[in-house]
DNA sequence: CATGAATGAGGCTTCATTCAT
DNA sequence: CATGAATGAAGCCTCATTCAT
């Protein structure tokens, strides 16, 4: 028998949402196929339908977070030449994506590690392009005379540090909204450059 | 066979550590009592002679790092009477801490979910009262207006965030020694509470 | 690679019939599932597909064997009223049962103990709505002055004991037939209620 | 360190007892040698300079209870010389046996099977030359004229049953006192035995 | 596409037993 | 005699994965 309305375009993003769910709360290893399989209503071995393992099913997961991350990060600051401005596109869109989708960065962060070695590479890959990205426009602007950063690696680290840590602790619903975390955070951050 | 020289003396800190790295390695759920057992040169069933479940191992080695923690936080602090010393003496402590014992508060960060209820709840009751203490001090210093701080939440959960951050990327032997993080970190955190 | 034929409707009763023969020879703490899957022809892992744990196996087991044995005492005192015809369809009943179902009723009998405190409970309030079932009968047949007991309530556990004892010696093939059984015993037990 | 008072003369007994307990709750199997040592206060592995296994400890047990048994029926009957009083003087010492030492009968009525084939030949070795010591007096009363039983084995085997029963359901402080029950059974059996 | 029964590997844990101290 | 740490085997159970239907 099939349940009514379990058509691929339907249960593919049930099985995304849950396996988000899963994955936040309870790790790649800790998380098991049958919960996910009741959440969405099916049998475990129908899952195989939807991803070829349960490692690739995290894999996907972790590559679509890093591919929509660089994609809004070059479009953020498409329009700005000036490194000031830049970071704080920057700082924007992590604040927002780091809120709307903490999970899914919680997971990136830590569930990297179980992902094979071949994996982990594309993962690192990606994850560099952003990095050099983000620090590309510290150093522009400290070679500009714009930032003054006390160590500039632990700089961008620190800044990544504090915009991921947002994942740890940001509930929806709490007593900021997105529009002052980004006030609060580019002020801090900009404190840290010390620009101002 | 009995293994010659393996006293209770020498067998705990083996496993301790082994421990450690196993579950900072792969995770609590991704890691496995064989491969601890084999690093310590036992059978696996003779780990119970040192904890009363892989469970139990994991709360043990969380509860003497919060103990820890909690005590070299207030002998650090006890000499101090003003917040910005006592804030200074803070941030040593958890610079120190951080680098030192990464794996282990990476591991009290993250595997703290998997603590069944009763050990959470022990455990939450431990980190709370540390928490305490720092905002009790950014508290102190705002009311003496020593301390500027935007928005005085945040504030605290970023100083955790940043500090526990190091536990993410610091490596021994790397290019900053201890003593300079603990510059840098103070900077960028004094920074931070505007205490120019 | 799966084996051909090895349908639900199949394996469940080869299962039941492996796990009667096992529990009876070996008891529940001395038999293993492994055993369990070889008698089945399958893997170790598999069997919990047709039961929740062990434990769950041998509940299930012992509770069926309880459900059946009430439902045939009604169908059989049913058509009956004088209290002495009901104590001989009740022999008959149990005579037939334990040496048919032996091993299954010595199961029910010893393994008891096996269960945890709310299975056994629930296995504790069949069996005495069982109990209250011959006591009854007797009971009424001694205010009728039909029977004549010595100690109604050691006669009630003479006849229980006197019945499943036959689960401890009884062999199918041997020298006497379950009709002639059914004889012996109703006589022994009908003189024990003295009803000459 | 050793324990004061712990020489073997007290510390057998004891474990014997503990032992017996453990056995009739759990079964052999169900059972397990760190709870006998800990209800006896000594370290699993001090067991062992009291019983070489524990399978040995069963097996001794059984032995010592079968033993007692036989010197016991043998000196009960010995003064006797008619069938009758035999058989009386049989049934009070098995009641006496089965209420005062119900558990150890018990034990030794179903973990007979968890013996070994050598020691389980031994057990039944004397068990039979009980149950041909008590089928003697019944064929003698029989050939005498004395008893009529419908079927003898039977006959034999239900008075085993019965009186194995008593291990079953008797609790020490109920409400019939050993000679009470002594009265009881040797009632029961004498009409079974159609004496009278 | 979905199901449900199966595999096979492996994980946690228990336990009888040994033995140096 | 007792201890405590160790072995080694085995037991229950879980789980990713496969596949006939």
């Amino acid at each position: 028998m099939r349940k009514a309305g379990s058509h691929r375009d339907t249960t593919w993003p049930n099985i995304r949402k849950a396996a988000v769910e899963l994955l936040y709360e309870r790790g790649f290893a800790g998380m098991n196929l049958r919960e996910l399989s009741n959440a969405v209503g099916l049998q475990a071995g129908s899952l195989y339908n939807y991803f070829p393992s349960k490692e690739g099913l995290l894999f996907r997961l972790i590559c679509e977070l890093m591919d929509d991350l660089l994609a809004e990060l070059n479009t953020a600051i498409a329009g700005e030449t000036d490194p000031a401005s830049q970071l704080r596109k920057v700082i924007e869109v992590l604040v927002i994506r780091h809120s709307r989708r903490r999970k899914e960065v919680y997971i990136g962060h830590i569930e990297t590690r179980s992902l094979p070695v071949e994996h982990y590479k594309e993962y690192v890959e990606k994850r560099d392009r952003i990095e050099r990205l983000v620090r590309g426009i510290i150093a522009t602007g400290q070679k500009a005379g714009k930032f003054k950063a006390p160590d500039d690696k632990i700089l961008s680290v620190a800044i990544f540090t504090l915009l991921v840590g947002i994942a740890d602790w940001y509930r929806p619903n709490g007593r900021l909204s997105v529009k002052q975390l980004i006030g609060v955070y580019t002020d801090m951050i900009m404190k840290l450059v010390q620009l101002a």
